[in-house]
DNA sequence: GCTAGCACTCGCACTGATGGAGTGCTAAAA
DNA sequence: TTTTAGCACTCCATCAGTGCGAGTGCTAGC
């Protein structure tokens, strides 16, 4: 922001064809191939003295006294904030997207959009599972093992199904489960998993002669069931091998952190994590996102929404030298585009 | 087989020598340190004699010239088959083995295994889901969602939760789905898939009057959720990144093709397929797999079993160039322990 | 059948030369 | 004051040449 002030006009612009020149070429890019390819009618010889300015300012790097210039992360950035000429979506694109993401046969729509962020960018696409803030309980039922284990299944948001073991101190006989079980059901259906956790506490709680057995083995078993319910998260990581044609990833120590961090998935998920509280397109470039193993990625995302409920993040994870323009309009559409598909078209009649 | 008739004991114990000796070291092993490193007392000049016979039978190579040699792939096998010196699991490795398979606490036996042989080895480990021949089902569940669609619930032997969404021609009550349920679990708890499956077709093709509309209803929801049972094939690898370290999978284009086989899955698990049908320890050294994307690795499996029936396949991926002499036991007890860890220790009470 | 010796080959690491690309600086032009 | 032309300089990449070390194949002798 603050160079924004000091760099006028010219300066910008060349900064901006720098970066575009070096993202579609890849080499450092010298006085002379900026001073054809910018409009301004400049000789090297000035450029050079832009060229020196722009590297005090840190937005660009020579990577010795006789290679051309190459971006720095700042200069990136500041060419992603305030230089970047967004390229819209081709056509073709995004009814191919559209297609791919509404007729889903497989039933795995994440999966799907994580494919495509990977196939059409030539990249790697992650996206979050879907989360939702409030989980609603539609059904649960409990199943006899041995050794006083109990089998949980419970159904949540209409068609998620979830399963536990939980260890019960007494063994319980089939009928007395089933028996627990439509108890549960018949109170706490259609609730939210916070309220049926709040209220089974406050059942305990309570003076708990009012309650006859089998109400009272119920409430302790849900208590088990919905203890500590470790809402683990997950991503549909996509493409990593991609990322393996880069030369700036040629390094094998960096691609193995990399991927190393791809299976690791605490790093990942943090990262993801970050990007879901912005909205709109979120950018980490290079060593902004404080991740050893993500220092020559950038990583592009955005979150997706489920009737306006931000339920996760999707992106494309790249080399910094990535083309942003074209990157940043398609992983924002591809966000609408899985939140539409994830909306229950017409409200389930339950 | 054949080359072990045409070859002498002297000629075996030099190629033995010869590949133990680049499996430590990694570099072509020539004709003074083979003459140093082998008990027999031979002039290098000799046993230069001895390595141009070797080389003529295909069992060790030169990179050029003057290099030494390096086993090929029927060097490999030769010596795999007849003249490995296996080395006992260190006890150390053994009680750590067994105290992480024993005490799962997490639930996931098969990805622990996996991560042990991983870690352990310094290479991948892989693991197959366990897939029993008979599935019993233990219990159904039917729940109602939108547009005719119903979501199925079952339970298999024990405790294993699938479920599917299914379509039905008409749209059914909670109750009616109750009913259906009830009935079904009232028949075929207990029975196999399989056996489930053919029941209900004779039940279909039988004359329907003898039976009421609600059993009828059932029996074509059960036909429907048992329909094409996908039985999708899958495994647990883990260590990849492990690969990344061995300088004989430092090309960047192998090394993609072989993570985009561990992504496709499929080679995989068709290469893990084979390994299924032969007991004991099976190896692929190289090309032996057939998948050009494993040429410069090789498989160390071994199936598991659960009460006598072979139900997975778990194994180590690496370098052609690794220490078969260890992990051949390695894999071999890994697999012994994870189908103790996987038998249920006392039959439940059904 | 084994061994010693010798000539030879090959790969590798180092060296120096060359050319090209691009810069910084300075002085002149606009 | 800003821009430009020119020049010297730096650095990299490439190539050829060199010497060294490792190891081989072959041959003659034990």
């Amino acid at each position: 922001m603050s160079e924004a002030q000091i760099l006028n006009e010219r300066s910008m612009q060349l900064l901006k064809t720098l970066v575009e020149r070096y993202i579609s070429d890849g080499q450092p890019v010298g006085s002379r191939v900026l001073s054809k390819d910018s409009d301004l009618n400049l000789s090297p010889a000035t450029i050079r003295n832009v060229m020196a300015d722009l590297e005090d300012l840190g937005l660009v790097h020579s990577p010795h006294t006789s290679a051309g210039r190459v971006p720095t992360v700042s200069g990136y950035r500041l060419f992603v904030n305030s230089l970047l000429t967004v390229k819209p979506l081709e056509s073709k694109e995004l009814t191919h997207l559209h297609q791919q993401l509404s007729h889903d046969e497989q039933g795995d729509v994440i999966g799907a959009a994580s494919r495509l962020l990977a196939d059409l960018t030539k990249m790697a696409g992650v996206v979050t599972l879907p989360k939702r803030e409030v989980v609603f309980l539609r059904h649960i039922e409990f199943l006899p093992l041995s050794h006083g284990r109990v089998l949980v299944i419970f159904v949540t948001n209409e068609q998620e199904v979830h399963n536990k073991i939980i260890h019960t101190a007494k063994v319980f006989s089939p009928a007395e489960l089933q028996q627990s079980a439509n108890y549960l059901n018949s109170i706490y259906s259609g609730h939210s998993l916070q309220a049926v956790r709040k209220s089974v506490l406050k059942d305990l709680q309570d003076d708990q002669e009012r309650m006859n057995q089998g109400m009272l083995d119920a409430v302790k078993m849900a208590q088990l069931a919905f203890g500590q319910d470790a809402a683990k998260e997950d991503y549909v990581l996509t493409g990593e091998t991609n990322l393996m044609g880069f030369s700036e990833l040629a390094d094998m120590d960096r691609l193995r952190k990399l991927f190393e961090a791809f299976s690791q998935k605490q790093d990942v998920i943090h990262l993801l994590d970050q990007c879901m509280q912005a909205d709109g397109v979120q950018i980490f470039i290079g060593e902004e996102s404080g991740y050893q193993a993500f220092d020559h990625c950038s990583l592009v995302t955005s979150s997706y929404s489920v009737s306006d409920e931000v339920v996760g993040v999707l992106g494309v994870i790249g080399p910094t030298r990535m083309a942003y323009e074209k990157i940043i309009p398609f992983v924002d559409v591809t966000a609408k585009l899985l939140g539409a598909a994830l909306n229950p078209k017409s409200a389930s009649p339950l």
